[in-house]
DNA sequence: GTACAACTTCAAGTTAACTTGAGGTCAAGG
DNA sequence: CCTTGACCTCAAGTTAACTTGAAGTTGTAC
């Protein structure tokens, strides 16, 4: 395949799947001339990254679950970190949900004098659903197997 | 308040309050000298911002949302909206959590063979789960009502 | 009354994930 | 043979949301 092929197959412009290939993230089997060759496995690939990318992972993060072959491997630990990660943000997205819809139908004369509005404005001040703890959890467990590169 | 009372409080730094208040966000009440001086309510502001942020606005969506009015009056038909995005979120974030943490009890050889991690991967290329559907439903439901600017 | 920490402005830098543009190469059709 | 269009590289631009730095000002404590 060369690169119109997947692009037209996968979405993607051109021009990200050069980036991807640059960043690492895939591969080109080879060359005709100039242009690139791809083996339809890239798909599959490209498809691990979208799914990476629907759970919010950076490009970098995926790069290092993709290892650099065929076969991903992930790491199982991983995924129930990111699994995790998910439960809080879909935790907080159903509380800010409920918050939103309640303060649409709600009849006090303005969002500030409603008491589950201002709860949420409270909940979202103290940065309970500030969304900043991506990776703590992550760290955290991760740093339960300690460095298993260091002595 | 200074500015440095504000971040205390608001947990922001100051630069970011400076970067508020020029993009529109939030106002000083004055200056003593050259200082920005807040009144106690640019805390119920940040608030507001913060539960913005929370689910996603943009800043500049937030300013569209608070006016410059102290009283922002939000948009109910906007809260709906943006309930009904939290709730293709949450639907999605679900979904990809669930297949994430089967995937990692999975017990197939590998990821690639098991077949609701394979599941997973085709709705993450299909875009059904790409986050990038951001706005469509509440420009859908805005278009209902029409330009209201326009002849 | 002077030192200095904390404020100020304004410009420029940062990061992620791409996109765009300029300038060049090449295979195939006419 | 020659044109054309799809491909190539590499550098630079883009956007959001800030942060950092340089250079200047000032309220306050001593």
């Amino acid at each position: 395949m060369d690169i119109s092929e997947v692009s037209k197959r996968s979405g993607l412009p051109a021009s990200t799947l050069r980036f991807y290939e640059e960043k690492g993230l895939i591969r080109s089997v080879g060359r005709q001339g100039l242009r690139r060759v791809f083996s339809g496995n890239v798909l599959e690939r490209l498809a691990l990254i979208a799914l990476g990318r629907a759970v919010d992972f950076s490009l970098d993060e995926i790069v290092q679950m993709l290892g650099s072959e065929g076969t991903p491997s992930i790491d199982r630990e991983l995924l129930l970190d990111k699994a995790d990660e998910l439960d809080r943000r879909i935790q907080k997205f159903t509380a800010m949900r409920d918050g939103l819809r309640h303060a649409a139908v709600c009849d006090a004369p303005s969002h500030m004098e409603c008491p589950k509005f201002r709860r949420l404005l409270g909940l979202a001040a103290s940065g309970a659903l500030s969304s900043d703890d991506r990776m703590k959890a992550t760290q955290k467990r991760r740093s339960k197997k300690a460095a298993p590169l260091s002595p």
